[in-house]
DNA sequence: CGGTCCCTTGATATTCATCAATATCAGTGG
DNA sequence: CCACTGATATTGATGAATATCAAGGGACCG
């Protein structure tokens, strides 16, 4: 297979018309383990928006659930606001991953989504995927498997935050990274960081001094190189070790 | 309404009998919002288990995933063992809450579920349910509804232990369980711990010695009166103040 | 009555947050 | 092209919060 041609403007606007059963994202997103027939079903109902520019929103705390969203290339982050005016980041979205799901309970957004960088999404209207969800046998159980997978994620985040030092906290957020990367078939060991220090110090409860701090503890032990947001991982065992147990 | 008389063992027999529609969980339960015709078939699929003792397994890390369970009295408390042997307290589980839910994604249970104290439970056989909710309007929807709130928790919980304090911690633990308890018509004001100290510290992220001596902090300042496993909160907006931003 | 587990309290050690200074890069305008 | 500016990142010094180590009290159980 050729490597696809992410940074031409004439390819990215092909990709955002490519249908389900053609997107590479296929087996990590929502039509995964269905049949054909409910496939062309679901791609019915899928809204291509067009690219947000880093920064931007694609939906706030506080706002009403309509649909849940795929990311399809670029990075988001979600986060809520604290009430003493901060804000909690609470998760980092890469392409195949599903935005927007902890509002299907409440109907109203919990927190709100950024792009970290220029990105695109499938849009899913929820109120037709619950409707297509009662034709389509399967589509509604993968929606669950993502959803439980969802919880089962958080659980180990959970486990994470609970027990471990700064140095476990960083190293178990780049061997994620690593793995969510590499289910894509992109280099888990040589990445681009698209958020900034002070995401990632957030979201690890951390404070960006120590953040800045472990990365270099760990340059300097051999086990990665960083550049600013460039990250080269040198030994992957040990940074695992080090995440672990 | 008169007040249950839980102690007696013949009513705790009787409870075991009763259907969905009758039970003092309904409006929490995963029978919440569906019509009468489809809850007479969920509740022929629900299976009534008989109480599991203090320390005894509901169901064991890496086993397989073949039901959701819902306390119906009693508490649960959910744990994952990490690779040097200790474990990880992952929730704390009361009556009319789903325990389970991060199994549907893997077919495997990621964590081990013990009883706090003796627990009754409705073991609904997951295969089963999700046959009827392709048949029954609107029992798919309570169940994402349910799977999406525990996500909403569990980012609730991670803002808490990223972000704040040994106090912050606890008195937030505290709050969840006040309002737990409220939800049900309980106190919320005045209740037994089910959890040792040493499960609170390892759900929270701290020592042993760190819950105690909030504990004591909290007593001291007039937050709450503690006596072993029976706290009673005194100051339910000072408490909040403290659990929150 | 003795043993064990659970909880509490005190003394010390360690980690990480905070404060402060400096460095690097991206963008902007001269 | 260079200087200026603001955002981002790194590094050092200090202090506060919490873990760890150690000891003892009290409840429950045989």
């Amino acid at each position: 297979m050729p490597a696809p041609h992410n940074n031409t403007a004439v390819i990215e606007l092909n990709q955002l018309r490519v249908a389900c059963k053609d997107c590479s994202l296929f087996q990590l997103c929502l039509p995964h383990g269905i049949s054909e027939a409910d496939l062309a079903l679901l791609d019915k109902i899928i809204d291509r928006r067009r690219p947000l520019a880093r920064g931007k929103h694609l939906f706030e705390v506080g706002g009403p659930f309509r649909s849940i969203y795929v990311v399809r290339s670029g990075s988001v982050k979600t986060f809520a606001p604290t009430p003493d005016g901060e804000e909690q980041v609470t998760g980092f979205h890469l392409p195949g991953e599903l935005v927007g799901l902890d509002a299907i309970s409440t109907g109203t957004h919990p927190c709100s989504a950024v792009a970290l960088e220029t990105a695109s999404f499938c849009e899913i209207p929820f109120d037709q995927l619950e409707d297509l969800s009662e034709e389509a046998r399967g589509l509604g159980r993968q929606l669950l498997r993502i959803l439980s997978r969802e919880i089962h994620d958080d659980h180990e985040l959970l486990k994470l935050m609970g027990k471990h030092s700064a140095e476990a906290r960083l190293a178990a957020l780049l061997v994620s990274f690593m793995s969510r990367l590499e289910r894509r078939g992109l280099s888990g060991r040589d990445f681009h960081l698209s958020m900034s220090r002070h995401d990632i110090s957030n979201y690890l409860g951390l404070a960006v001094e120590t953040v800045s701090r472990v990365f270099s503890r760990f340059q300097q032990d051999g086990l990665l190189t960083v550049d600013r947001r460039h990250v080269i991982i040198n030994d992957v065992e040990r940074l695992k070790a080090v995440a672990g147990p």
